[in-house]
DNA sequence: TCGAACTTGGGTAATTAGGGAC
DNA sequence: GATGTCCTAATTACCCAAGTTC
């Protein structure tokens, strides 16, 4: 790995996104970045972006399915 | 350019939601995602959400024994 | 350069989690 | 066996004005 330069294939995903994928208010996706609980890049402007890759990989380790319905 | 994200999973619930949509305790339907009766999705803060596309399978089952049928 | 949409920051309500007992 | 209610702590949601993005 050592993938220095993540870029070209790593799409960035803004707070507004990131917040729709977990059903969440924007301002709580970036209390979460302010936590340290998601990796966040910020923009020269102050604005935080998210990369794609990194919020699905927390998405499938946050996912519980139903192992199975026993009826 | 407002990017939207496809959304891997369809929308998501909140507790209280899938409460409202089942006529329970928001506490009953945290049990069921404690007993692995419905997938459950865990933000980064600890708060369930649930799949929308699976509660309605739930609902429509249950619908569907309303009228009590022999087992 | 303007404009519409979005994000930031803070402060304050509303939900949720978790345990435990009836 | 399953559900609703009690409690406290934590997380999340909505309010605002100002700055950033494209």
């Amino acid at each position: 790995m050592t993938a220095t330069v993540p870029q070209s294939g790593g799409r960035l995903l803004t707070p507004g996104e990131v917040a729709s994928l977990f059903r969440v208010d924007p301002k709580t996706v970036t209390r979460w970045a302010a936590a340290g609980r998601i990796g966040s890049i910020r923009t020269p402007g102050g604005h935080r972006r998210f990369r794609e890759e990194e919020v699905n990989e927390l998405l499938a380790k946050l996912t519980t399915e139903a192992t199975d319905l026993v009826e």
